[in-house]
DNA sequence: ATAAAAATTTAGGTTTGTCTAAAAATAAAT
DNA sequence: ATTTATTTTTAGACAAACCTAAATTTTTAT
C-alpha cells in the first residue's frame, strides 16, 4: 500500500507518541503535528479506513500490525538518512533532523536498502536511537534515564528523548552529545537539578527536565 | 521564494522543454507532465503571478531569468542526486532516473551543497549531462548527434537526450551506455539507420530516431 | 478568404488536507 | 450528582492541483 506525506507524518507521529502509552489522543497528535484536532479527526478516519490504525470516536488511537510495519519503516528511513548525513556529509547530529524529515518520504526500498549497505548496516542513529532492519526488527534499547543514574558511577550519553530543537540547542551549549562520558556528582532534591562532571573536566548543571530525556548507559 | 514539487516540476518542464524553442507550448507541457492541458493553463497562470516565467494566453510560455535560476538549481539536485546513486549506491545508470525525481525536490541548500562536496564536485551525471555549479553555472556541452557523426570515425557517447525508461532499456539491450567507444560503419538512406561497430567487436543497427538522440564527441 | 482542424483557455467539479465555529461526548470539580 | 471544563467530533469552507466539457483563439487547408 502506498501512502502520502501527510498519512506517514500521522501514522509516524502515533507511532512515537505511542511509547508507553496505551492509546494516543486527538490532541497529543494535534500539538505533535502542529495541526488543528478537527483536522486529526479527518485524518484518523482515512487512516481507520485503511486498516492502519485501530480508533473509536473519543477512545483514541493505535497503531495495527501492519500501520507497526509502516511505521517502522519511515523510522527506518529516517535513522538511515540522519545516520548518512551525518557520517557521510559531515553534518553535526543536531542540525539532520529537520532534513531527515523530508528525506524519510522518499519511497524507494531499493534505495534505502542499498543505503543501508552502503553505510555498512548501522544499528544506531546520531543521536543514539536504534535503527529497524529492513524486517522491521529494531533494537529495543534498556533506556536507563540520566535522572536514575547513581552517584560518582561513570556513564555514557547513549540516546536523547527528542530531536527538537531547542533540546539539542541546550545541549550543545552544556557541551553534551552522544558518547560523552560523565558521572553525577550531586543531586538537588529542591528542583531535581544535577551537578555532572564531563570527562573528569567540566562541571554544568542540568534541570530535572533535561536529565529525564537524557539516556546513559553504565561504563 | 519556496516552490510546492508541482510547481517545481513544471519549472522544470519548462527548462527542458525550452531547449532549442523560442516558446513552449502549453501542449508539449501538458505531454512532458502527464496532465491535461487545462491544468497546465491554471499552473501557468500561477508561475506568471510568481515572475518564474513569461506567459501571455495563447502565445506560449518561457522563464525568467528568476525562474532559469530557480530551474538550475532543481536540475542540479537531480543530476548531484543521480550521480551519488551510481557512483556510491552502485545502481545501474538506467535506473537512477525516477528516484532522483523524488530527490530532486528535497530542499536544504546545505545538504545539496555538502553532497556535491561529497562526491568531488562531478561536472557531469551517469547519463553524460553538466551539472550545474552552486552558482547555477552549467558547461554548455557541445552536443554532437551520433546521426551526424563521420563514417569510420572512433566516437564515445557522452550523453542521451531523454531518460525515458523505454530509452534506457533499448540502450542497455543494445550494449549502449555512456562512455561506449564506437564507429559509425554504414548508414542506410532509406529510413536513416546506421550500423555501429562497438569497441571494434559487436555490429548493432540503430535506427535513425535512436541516433538522434545519442550523443557523442570525436575521440 | 472561409471553413475545418488543432490548440488553448474558461467554467465548473473533485480530492486531499487543512481550517473555524459549533455541537456532542467525556472527564473533573464542586 | 450536577455543573463546569476539557476533549473530541461534526459541519461547512478553503486552497492546491487536478479533471471534463464547452467556448474561444489560432493555425491550416481548401
Amino acid at each position: 500500500m502506498k501512502f502520502t506525506m501527510a498519512e506517514e507524518n500521522y501514522i509516524k507521529a502515533v507511532y512515537h507518541l505511542q511509547h508507553g502509552q496505551e492509546v494516543v489522543s486527538t490532541n497529543a497528535l494535534s500539538a505533535e503535528l502542529q495541526t488543528k484536532p478537527a483536522s486529526v479527526t479527518d485524518m484518523l478516519k482515512k487512516l481507520k479506513a485503511k486498516k492502519i490504525i485501530s480508533y473509536e470516536p473519543y477512545r483514541g488511537v493505535k497503531l495495527s500490525a501492519e500501520g507497526r510495519k509502516v511505521a517502522l519503516g519511515i523510522v527506518r528511513k529516517h535513522r538511515l538518512w540522519e545516520y548518512f548525513l551525518v557520517d557521510k556529509l559531515q553534518f553535526g547530529w543536531d542540525e539532520v533532523h529537520e532534513v531527515a524529515e523530508e528525506l524519510e518520504h522518499i519511497s524507494s526500498n531499493k534505495l534505502i536498502d542499498k543505503l543501508d549497505e552502503f553505510l555498512g548496516h548501522p544499528k544506531f542513529d546520531p543521536h543514539g536511537d536504534p535503527i529497524p532492519d529492513s524486517k522491521g526488527k529494531i533494537i529495543a534499547q534498556p533506556q536507563e534515564q540520566l535522572s536514575g543514574a547513581l552517584l560518582h558511577t561513570p556513564v555514557q550519553i547513549t540516546a536523547v528523548g527528542s530531536q527538537s530543537t531547542e533540546l539539542l540547542e541546550l545541549l550543545k551549549h552544556k557541551g553534551l552529545q552522544m558518547g560523552t562520558r560523565l558521572e553525577v556528582k550531586k543531586v538537588f532534591d529542591f528542583d531535581g537539578s544535577l551537578e555532572l562532571r564531563i570527562k573528569n573536566q567540566q562541571v554544568v548543571t542540568v534541570s530535572r527536565e533535561l536529565a529525564s530525556v537524557l539516556f546513559v548507559k553504565s561504563l
